[in-house]
RNA sequence: GCCGCCGUAGCUCAGCGUGGUAGAGCAGCUGGCUGUUAACCAGUUGGUCGUCGGUUCAAGUCCGACCGGCGGCGCCA
C-alpha cells in the first residue's frame, strides 16, 4: 500500500513503503545513486545501490530525470549520513510519468522574470510551495475564527455594476452587450446582507486595474472581508486585532516547517494593537522633511518609515474624507474626518487591512453621492437599503496575499500568489 | 502616467568604452566514482547577440524607434 512521506517519517526502521512522488533531486556515485522524493507532504532521500535494487529497476533509476514521477518500493532506514536522519533503501522503482530536461536551475532562481514565466513548474520548488500552504495556513484560520464567531460566509459576485473603489481602476467587461466590471470588493453586496444575516463574512478575490508596479500590488487578489450590523468602528478595529492576532496565532502553530523554509523567525503579535491618527502622521512625517499636505494619502515612504519603528501591526485612523472612498461615516464632531482605519504590518510591509464604519442614513448618503457627482443610477440598489431599516454598521477588508507576505517575511506579494496577476504579467 | 536599469547559449552573466569570424560558469549529454547534501573529476553538445531601421568596406559593439522585463515613484487596498 502506498504511503505518504509524512506517513514515512512516523513508521519504524525495517518497514516496507510504496512511496509515489517527484523525483525533486539526484546525484549519482558509481554504483551508488540517491534521489530525493517529493510528494506535497515532504521530502525524503531513496538510496539505491548496485546489487540491493533489483538489477531492472537499477537502469531506470540510472536513467530518472529530475520530476519525473515514480513509484518507489523499499525499506525505511534510519541512517545519519541522510538528510533528517532517514531514508528509504530502494528495492525496485517505476517510472509513472517521464520528464524533459528541467528548466528550473541554480542559477535559474535568480530570475525573477524567468521564475514567474514558468511558474507553473517553479511552484514545485520548496519554497514557493511553502509560501502556498501558509497562504491556505491564513485562509483557514480566518474561517475558524469567524466560524467560532457565528458569522455566515457568503458569496457575493464578481461581475458588477457598482465600483466600490474609484471607477478608473475597473476592469471594464461587456456583459452581454452591457457594461460590467469585476469587482473591487464585496463590501457593498455584505452591507445588503447583514440585514438579513446580522454578521457575515466573505473570502474571494477582487480586481484592481492599477498600474502599480509595487511590491505589494496585484492586479486580482483574495480579500477576508467581515461586515456586521450595529458595530461601531471602535468595535471594528478589536474585531481585526483578534482575527489578525488569531491567524498569525494558528499560522505560527500550523506552519512552522514552512516558515523555517523561508528561514522567517515571525512571533505572533498579542492582541490590542497601537493606533496612530492621521494628525500624528502628518506631525511625524513633517519632523522627518517627508511632509504631505493634510487630505492627501499617505506618501509611501512615510507609512514605511513609520511601520519600520513598530514591532506589531498599527492602526492609523481618522483619515481625511478626500483621502477615502464616498461611503466612509465621519465622525459626529468633525465631518470632515472619517471614522475608518488602515491597519499597516510592522517591518515596512505596510498596509495589510482597512476598515471603517458606513453611512447607513439614506440623505446622508445620496449627498455624499451626489458631491461627489457619481452615477446615482448604479448606486440604487446600494442606497435603497438605507431606506429599509439599515442599522449603523461597519466592516473591513484584509488582503490575503499581503498578510502572507508579512508573516512569510516576502519581498515580493507575487510569491504570496499561485499565479500572480500584476500590470506586466497575466500569463500563466 | 513618470524616473532608472536590463534584453548575448535552457539559466546567470562577460564581451560594447577604442567596430574586424561568439566567451565563461551552471544545466544537459558521454565516461569515471558505493554516502551524496549547491557532490566531485574528465570530455562534450548548444547562438536569429529582443525587433525593425540607420551609419559603415564591416555592427553583439555606434545612432534612432519600437517591444519586453525588472526596480522605484505616483495612484490605490
Amino acid at each position: 500500500m502506498g504511503v505518504e512521506i509524512s506517513e514515512a517519517f512516523r513508521l519504524p526502521e525495517g518497514s516496507l513503503v510504496k512511496i509515489r512522488g517527484w523525483v525533486a533531486s539526484k546525484s549519482e556515485i558509481g554504483g551508488l545513486i540517491f534521489i530525493t522524493l517529493r510528494d506535497g507532504t515532504g521530502y525524503i532521500q531513496a538510496a539505491g545501490k548496485r546489487g540491493v535494487v533489483e538489477e531492472e529497476s537499477f537502469q531506470r533509476l540510472k536513467e530518472v530525470a529530475k520530476e519525473t514521477s515514480v513509484e518507489v518500493e523499499g525499506t525505511i532506514r534510519i541512517d545519519r549520513r541522510a538528510p533528517k536522519g532517514r531514508e528509504v533503501a530502494i528495492k525496485s522503482l517505476k517510472i509513472i510519468a517521464s520528464a524533459d530536461k528541467w528548466p528550473i536551475t541554480k542559477s535559474a532562481v535568480k530570475s525573477t522574470s524567468f521564475l514567474y514565466d514558468y511558474r507553473h513548474l517553479s511552484i514545485r520548488g520548496r519554497k514557493a510551495s511553502s509560501v502556498i500552504k501558509i497562504r491556505w495556513g491564513v485562509i483557514k484560520a480566518a474561517i475558524e475564527f469567524f466560524s467560532q464567531r457565528g458569522y455566515c460566509l457568503i458569496s457575493p459576485p464578481t461581475i458588477v455594476q457598482s465600483a466600490c473603489e474609484g471607477g478608473a481602476t475597473l476592469f471594464e467587461l461587456d456583459y452581454f452587450g452591457q457594461k460590467a466590471y469585476l469587482s473591487q470588493s464585496a463590501q457593498f453586496y455584505e452591507e445588503a446582507a447583514i440585514c438579513a444575516l446580522g454578521k457575515v463574512f466573505v473570502i474571494q478575490p477582487a480586481f484592481r486595474a492599477e498600474k502599480s508596479k509595487t511590491p505589494k500590488h496585484l492586479t486580482e487578489f483574495w480579500m477576508i472581508e467581515a461586515e456586521k450590523a450595529f458595530m461601531d468602528q471602535e468595535e471594528n478595529m478589536r474585531l481585526q486585532e483578534d482575527l489578525i492576532t488569531y491567524i498569525c496565532k494558528r499560522v505560527v502553530e500550523d506552519h512552522k516547517e514552512e516558515l523555517a523554509v523561508l528561514g522567517r523567525e515571525f512571533k505572533p503579535p498579542d492582541t490590542s494593537f497601537p493606533r496612530v491618527t492621521y494628525d500624528e502622521v502628518l506631525k511625524f512625517a513633517s519632523e522627518r522633511n517627508l511632509s504631505f499636505k493634510w487630505g492627501e494619502d499617505i506618501p509611501t515612504a512615510v507609512e514605511a518609515l513609520l511601520s519600520k519603528t513598530q514591532s506589531k501591526p498599527f492602526f492609523i485612523t481618522d483619515y481625511p474624507l478626500s483621502a477615502r472612498s464616498f461611503y466612509h461615516m465621519t465622525k459626529p464632531d468633525n465631518e470632515n474626518i472619517t471614522l475608518s482605519a488602515d491597519l499597516i504590518a510592522p517591518e515596512g510591509h505596510g498596509e495589510i487591512a482597512t476598515g471603517g464604519q458606513r453611512i447607513h442614513d439614506y440623505q446622508t448618503l445620496l449627498k455624499r453621492i451626489e458631491s461627489q457627482e457619481m452615477p446615482k443610477e448604479n448606486f440604487r440598489w446600494y442606497l435603497e437599503l438605507r431606506r429599509y431599516g439599515m442599522p449603523p454598521h461597519s466592516g473591513f477588508g484584509v488582503g490575503v496575499e499581503r498578510l502572507t507576505k508579512w508573516i512569510a517575511g516576502l519581498r515580493h506579494i507575487r510569491a504570496a500568489s499561485l499565479f500572480p496577476r500584476t500590470p506586466t504579467r497575466v500569463n500563466p
